[in-house]
RNA sequence: AUUAAUAAAUUC
């Protein structure tokens, strides 16, 4: 029933994976059969906590039942054997949905690339993009920003911006997650006034940065020992009505401590204490 | 808010 899928997948979300059996053991008890919104949950979760192994005996069961998977079912799939070492078994599970008649989707292909791009294979990303492209899948602004993050992570800033340009030029709008993950990027290879500088141009343009956006200038400001900077910015929240989190709080308190400034660090930590 | 993907610290 919807309020078993409900609570069902809250906890599988949650890595909750044996109190999501005991409930979905009380779903059966009382009658109710599980559907596929279920058992995608349930797939899911599993994958989430790396047993792709169970996962896959999910699958196999509903698939025994005569029931159809979709699309939900094989994104949790795709995205649980890009987690482990096993990429090769990513095709493998393409030719499957296709033999199920389930089409991939742009979503299908994200787990893909972000894999690629996390094993420092970006131009195997790429190539994950000229198949999508033959299949007459369009790379969507999620798409783009997998690529964009992994290139930033590599430290290529220039072929990041290059792709920002590519999208603009196809008519797509990129969103706060791809400006915090540029900003987010110049402040990894340590270019922390150009991580500023393109906040600055940004805002202008009528970007609202976010509390990511923040956490990341805030880190990056603190990794180059600018703490003086990293303060500013983390007053500059309250000017704008973006509440810290746990992250910024934890970021703040860490350069504060790295930079042996222990009273500013406790201060912050009682702060954080005050505002829950 | 019934199920899959993309950005920030720590862990890996």
């Amino acid at each position: 029933s919807f309020t078993h899928n409900t609570i069902i997948s809250g906890l599988c979300r949650a890595n909750r994976m044996p109190e999501a059996n005991r409930v979905l053991n009380e779903m059966v008890e009382g009658g109710l059969k599980p559907d596929l919104v279920t058992y995608n949950a349930l797939i899911d979760g599993y994958c989430r906590e790396g047993n792709v192994g169970k996962a896959f005996e999910v699958y196999n069961g509903l698939v025994m039942k005569g029931m159809q998977a979709d699309v939900y079912t094989y994104g949790s799939l795709m995205n649980g054997v890009c987690k482990t070492d096993r990429m090769e078994e990513t095709r493998i599970l393409i030719k499957e949905m296709l033999l199920h008649g389930v089409m991939p989707n742009v979503i299908s292909y994200h787990s893909l690339a972000k894999a690629y791009c996390d094993k420092g294979n970006i131009e195997v990303a790429f190539l994950v993009r000229d198949e999508m492209l033959e299949r007459g899948v369009m790379p969507d602004v999620a798409f783009y920003n997998v690529l964009i993050d992994g290139l930033c992570k590599a430290g290529e800033m220039e072929t990041s911006m290059q792709l920002l340009r590519e999208m603009l030029d196809k008519r797509l709008i990129p969103d706060d997650i791809i400006y915090t993950t540029l900003i987010d990027g110049y402040c990894r290879i340590g270019n922390c006034s150009e991580a500023v500088m393109l906040l600055f141009r940004l805002v202008e343009t009528g970007f609202k940065p976010n509390v990511v956006t923040y956490t990341s200038l805030i880190c990056g400001m603190c990794q180059a020992n600018k703490m003086e900077e990293a303060n500013k910015l983390f007053e500059e929240m309250r000017t704008i009505n973006l509440m810290p989190n746990e992250i910024t709080y934890s970021v703040l308190i860490n350069g504060y401590a790295n930079a042996g400034n222990m009273q500013d660090a406790f201060r912050v930590r009682d702060e954080m204490v005050k505002s829950g």
